[in-house]
DNA sequence: TATAGTGTATTAGTAGAATAGTACACAGCT
DNA sequence: AGCTGTGTACTATTCTACTAATACACTATA
């Protein structure tokens, strides 16, 4: 499992290791059960205290998305893994109704929300890739 | 102008100043050219030190919502509505990138999301005719 | 020009988040 | 039991966002 962490991006490290594990669960990188290394060991690849790598993995399995075996390890959970494109789609749907209805109230249509969404993606490669 | 501010809600109190005139303005209960409250006035009509006042038309004059007239006032900027529309899609803009943030954390694509976002919006159309 | 009312600037205090240091507790194995 | 590797708990430090206190500068108007 490789991670990228930028230190001075604004980002905490720890929300950095989150969102890039879920990444790798969600695309089928890191399969349900497979073990996930260990905290000192991440921390030492990643030139970082085992605290805050700690801290990472305590919010993966309060999403679910890992489980943690005091004394023996911490695996990728079952539940949390790639779930089904169905499923990923209901978890969206939530957000995508909230922000439909925010676009409501602000009197903005569907087709102008569309296209707000296709330049704020453009803007969030742009971003990526400095 | 009649404001809310919920003192332990998360929400500084500057973002909730700036927020809640962000959407007076939205939706036309601020006219452009309007003037808004003196900072001591607000800050004592909401409990609140003069400078989060401050620090929130500091951000609206940045955002272009009012212009301030050193000595003079503060003022709903007066650019008229399709400033008005600019700022509502500002809003919009960082919602929407949460939005995309969490279904690139999901392995869905962009069309894929609009995929929803219109299937939702035809969702939520059917409820409210019921 | 005097004065009252406006925004501005500088500094300081407070709280919380993020990270680190260190010692502890559990599991698995020999 | 003892050892090694694992997660855990507690504390301290650092940094930043937020808010506040206070003095300053500009404008309008009598």
């Amino acid at each position: 499992m490789h991670l990228r962490i930028s230190s001075n991006d604004g980002v905490p490290i720890y929300q950095q290791i989150v969102n890039q594990v879920k990444y790798l669960v969600a695309c089928g990188r890191l399969a349900p059960g497979e073990e996930v290394p260990p905290i000192r060991v991440l921390a030492e690849r990643l030139l970082v205290n085992p605290n805050t790598v700690a801290r990472a993995y305590l919010e993966l399995e309060r999403e679910g998305i890992v489980l943690k075996r005091h004394g023996s390890g911490t695996y990728i959970s079952d539940a949390g893994s790639p779930l089904a494109r169905k499923e990923r789609l209901k978890i969206l749907a939530e957000r995508a109704d909230a922000l439909l209805t925010e676009a409501h109230h602000l009197d903005i249509g569907l087709d102008d929300l569309i296209d707000l969404l296709k330049q704020r993606q453009k803007h969030l490669n742009q971003a990526k890739h400095e």
